[in-house]
DNA sequence: TTGGTCTATTCCGTGATGGAATGGCGGGAC
DNA sequence: GTCCCGCCATTCCATCACGGAATAGACCAA
């Protein structure tokens, strides 16, 4: 049986002096309502109701009984308005996990925005390029590239994430423009570590076909803000996320080469904890960020306001 | 399901950090536990418990909702105890009914007596000897002479209430002294109106034959104390309960007549509202007092100490 | 006296509940 | 690296607790 339901019907009880009419109140049949209190009576082993066939009025125990009763009540409602609303309304801390650099360039501002829309939000923007265990860090929701491990957590499909094959003009003047993939050979690659560990990068033709071209170069990292920044400075050629390069791509500091061909596109995921009973601040960033991913969302301004 | 026992539970799963060790701390299984929690979780629509395979850690939401919990259990706890005490102890207001007489001469000095033993105890007296709903009037014990009406009342045999007939020996010396019932038609007879409505004394002889013998008088009372004074005023004869007249008969203002013959002994119960679940102040008084009325009660020096 | 109202009780069908067993996952020991 | 153990989730199933309808009984009011 449910205690709680039978303080609450206890406390109707007593309010209205009658079985019939407190199991009316609250939807119930009167014989339940009897029997309930009943059960109440036999767990504490103490008469709670004097009963008269006119109707029932509480006892001394079920005088003081009452009072802490409606305490309980009181509380209790309190307990559930606490969890209803920190599941409906989007207010608390966010904790939201990203690799840097999305985190940094692109993240960054529209988590901004989204907070100027929701001014009782607390936003923890946590950027790591390594895996985290969203559970035990106490994630709300992390945005990932690329395909998805643990299929315990719920995600959503934020958008595509296309990459570049980049390199600053002055290099290319020196060292010559490859047309094709295969001619990568003869220059210096920066190589990101953290996905292209292999030195390989997997281009796709104009015409569908696949080539894995093996590349080398004097200048590996994990930081694509440093493989940019060598770009820039004609230290080699990148292959990057577009959102990386784009700035550069505009202001000419670097060109985008090999245009025909493509690194495969990873998919943008919001992956958040448990699929079911998901507080409404994590179900609205997400709702939200889908529909900032749509079109050439990397060339568009993130200004915060 | 009992919602307490959830709440409960849940606290104890969030101290514990596991199920299973909660589970087996209030003894039961642990597919008990995590369906629990599961279903508060349904319930509040909210997402309790981040689950890992070593064991679970409150979300934001179980984490105040945790806080909440404990009060109500704390809250839980002491409405309990409130009704455990009053239902162990002896204490709080005991509410006493009986006839005037009775009252007056025999159980107040026996409620002062039980009173000492237990200083906790607080009594309200009531002397009347018109029936009384016990219910209605709040009474948690009354003593009542005679067969019983209400069956859906407890009650506990305390003990026999004999009647004598007195008469003073003035009355006596100037009238004469009856041998037998008959001779009472020749009599003044103080008469009882509560019990004697009928003018009728109902005799049992010495060999067990029975006599309803009908008598007349020109003093009638529903007060035994009046119809006493009567007696020793030498109005009359009465038919009196034995502790009635005791005292007068020891002091020899009256005389008991008639010896040989017996009027109904009435029976003494111990009557309380609702025979389940009674405090503890009513069964320890009764029982209390069904150790004072063995052998001649009515006899005893009833003094307080 | 009769009718209305309220509680207590019985009977019965349903559906929730808890336990045992199982699966899966992950950490720690060796 | 491999095994083992502990913990949580799930499934299956038998049980029984629960609620509703109907009924009885008691009391009050008209």
């Amino acid at each position: 049986m449910d205690r709680i339901q039978a303080v609450r019907l206890f406390v109707r009880v007593v309010d209205l002096g009658s079985f019939s009419k407190a199991a009316a109140e609250l939807g119930v049949g009167q014989p339940a309502a009897t029997k309930q209190v009943a059960r109440l009576e036999a767990q504490l082993g103490a008469r709670l109701l004097h009963r008269t066939t006119r109707g029932v009025s509480p006892t001394e125990i079920g005088a003081l009984y009452y009072e802490k009763c409606k305490l309980i009540a009181h509380h209790v409602e309190e307990a559930e308005s606490v969890a209803t609303l920190l599941q409906t309304q989007v207010q608390g801390g966010l904790r939201i996990s990203t690799s840097v650099a999305f985190g940094r360039r692109v993240l960054a501002p529209l988590v901004m925005r989204f907070m100027r829309l929701n001014p009782q939000l607390q936003v923890d923007l946590s950027c790591d390029d390594r895996y985290v265990n969203l559970v035990e860090q106490g994630i709300d929701v992390a945005v990932r590239m690329g395909r998805l491990a643990d299929s315990t957590l719920g995600a959503r499909y934020l958008g595509m994430n296309p990459w570049v094959v980049v390199a600053a003009p002055g290099y290319l003047a020196q060292r010559g423009r490859p047309a094709t993939p295969r001619e990568l050979s003869a220059h210096d690659a920066l190589i990101y570590s953290t996905v292209q560990g292999d030195a390989r990068w997997p281009f796709t033709g104009p015409g569908g076909e696949a080539l894995s071209m093996p590349v080398r170069g004097a200048l590996r990292s994990n930081n694509l803000s440093a493989l940019l920044a060598a770009a820039r400075e004609g230290f080699g050629i990148a292959a990057l996320p577009r959102y990386v390069a784009e700035t550069s791509l505009r202001r000419g500091a670097v060109v985008s080469l090999l245009d025909d061909w493509t690194l495969p596109a990873q998919e943008i995921h919001a992956v958040y904890p448990s699929p079911r009973l998901v507080p409404a601040k994590v179900t609205r960033f997400i709702e939200w960020l889908q529909g900032q991913f749509n079109g050439e969302w990397w060339a568009r301004e993130e200004g915060v306001g």
